[in-house]
RNA sequence: GUGGUCGUAGCUCAGCUGGUAGAGCAUCAGUUUGUGGUACUGAGGGUCGCGGGUUCGAGCCCCGUCGGUCACCCCA
């Protein structure tokens, strides 16, 4: 075992699931920079204030902050999330609304890991601040439901729910209280503690005994205002203007404190139900408000890369890309041939590469096979001194009569044709 | 944070009621003195997570600890 090895929850991502991950990133911002947003990229470190305006009811913020005093004394935190730095840079520079943006990069939870939930873990996800109409509500949550098309996921469940005005909110919050007060006997232990921290989130267990009480619990769907229902109403009618399929959750309430009017998840039906939220978002207010900034709506999601790629992979979608090269440059006279070779090819556009340390021919011709390249060129001592290269197409049966000695001045034309040519073959 | 479970070569794992460590794959080399996929031969690679204890003797038993994983909790 080695001295160090990475932190609990904290881990490398090595090649080729990098580039997973990097195409990932590329594709959501495909589909959203589609819509108009621009990509923030906050500090990974902010005053540990901002994280505090999430809502000290939640273990986010209470338990789960890599916080710290800085050098000069100030008390900082990794941030974990991007929606409470999005609003304080709102606050910060005032931009023109609506501001649409998003974000790719990683959060930080001291939480006790397990797979597909890790202490540094990356979120995509867009958050738009200024504007308060349902259709945009609809905008935000059909980019989420677009990107996982994208990604080919087909088992993919969009819950929705409205919390109403915050007045609406408040009003089931306390209507919730006093049923489950009345009940006690029908709720466990935990989800006793949760009533008195926060009651919303006691619809939110999922253990068997509480699951009675909560089926007969008030429905916040009675508390809506005029207003809310008409906002909710209008987000349904723009997602099946959409034709995106959803379900009404009624229990559905967002972990963070700060939401109202629409909620929504995107759940994974392959995963276990302990960790099936791929992603969530929802409308809120008041945050920006709480940043020093003037009141203004936001709506957003967040979704997570881990869970996302777990479900991917038990569809079977969206897989590591292939990162074979184009080219394999064999030299047997030492290596400075291939150096020249290989730099040519680049410059040309080419994806090649090279062995090194002078292994001998037969084990530079294996590496050559193990890279994927479409052709290898081999140049050695006889070549040197006709000035010319033998290219020689890797793909099917061993067959040395399939190579060709070609002019060194000719290098990059007959290596272009011999690629293009493998890559038919292997479409045909 | 609480509880269950697991931790042997780079990877996946085997290792009987305790008797001083094995396979497959991978890597490197050779069979083939200039040519990859299969085959064959060989080589390197392990303080059995770490630390204590019991024992003549521990990969195996006991305690602790670290890490993974699962459930709870929380959440993406």
């Amino acid at each position: 075992m080695p001295e160090f090895q990475t932190s609990p929850g904290m881990r490398d991502i090595l090649p080729p699931d990098s580039a997973r991950w990097r195409r990932f990133q590329s594709v959501f911002a495909g589909v959203v920079e589609s819509a108009g947003y621009g990509e923030i990229m906050p500090p990974l470190m902010e005053d540990l204030g901002v994280f505090q305006r999430i809502g000290d009811a939640t273990d986010v913020v209470t338990k789960e902050m890599y916080d710290f005093d800085d050098k000069g004394g100030r008390h900082v935190a990794l941030r974990p999330e991007q929606t409470a730095s999005v609003c304080r840079a709102y606050a910060q520079h005032r931009p023109a609304t609506p501001w649409k943006v998003f974000y790719a990069g990683p959060n930080f939870r001291y939480e006790k890991p397990q797979r597909g939930r890790y202490r540094q873990f990356d979120q995509v996800g867009i958050e738009v601040l200024g504007a308060d109409d349902p259709y945009l509500d609809v905008e935000v949550i059909s980019l989420g439901w677009e990107f996982y098309e994208k990604l080919g996921l087909e088992r993919v469940q969009l819950l929705l729910n409205s919390l109403g005005e915050p007045e609406d909110r408040a009003r089931y919050v306390d209507a919730l209280e006093i049923y489950f007060r009345a009940n006690l006997d029908g709720l466990t232990e935990q989800s006793r503690i949760t009533l008195d921290k926060n009651p919303l989130r006691v619809l939110d267990s999922k253990r068997e005994f509480d699951a009675e009480l909560i089926a007969y619990a008030p429905r916040i769907a009675e508390f809506y205002s005029p207003d809310a229902a008409a906002h909710f109403d209008a987000v349904q009618q723009g997602l099946d203007d959409l034709a995106i399929p959803y379900t009404i959750d009624t229990k559905l309430v967002r972990g963070l404190d700060y939401y109202r009017h629409t909620t929504f998840e995107f759940v994974g039906l392959t995963l276990d139900s302990a960790q099936n939220a791929l992603g969530g978002g929802g409308r809120y207010d008041g945050l920006v408000e709480s940043l020093g900034g003037p009141p203004t709506p936001g709506i957003g999601f967040a979704l997570g890369l881990d869970r996302t790629l777990l479900a991917c992979d038990d569809e079977g979608v969206f897989a590591a890309p292939n990162t074979d090269v184009d080219v394999f440059v064999v030299d047997s006279t030492g290596g400075r041939q291939a150096l020249r070779i290989t730099a040519e090819l680049r410059n040309a556009g080419l994806v090649c590469d090279r062995a090194f340390e002078n292994r001998s021919m037969k084990s530079q011709m294996k590496a050559a096979d193990r890279s994927g390249a479409a052709v290898a060129i081999i140049i050695g001592s006889n070549e040197l001194d006709a000035g010319t290269v033998v290219v020689r197409p890797l793909r099917g049966a061993v067959d040395v009569n399939k190579q060709r000695e070609v002019p060194r001045r000719d290098l990059i034309s007959a290596v272009t044709k011999a690629v293009l040519l493998a890559v038919k073959e292997a479409t045909a």
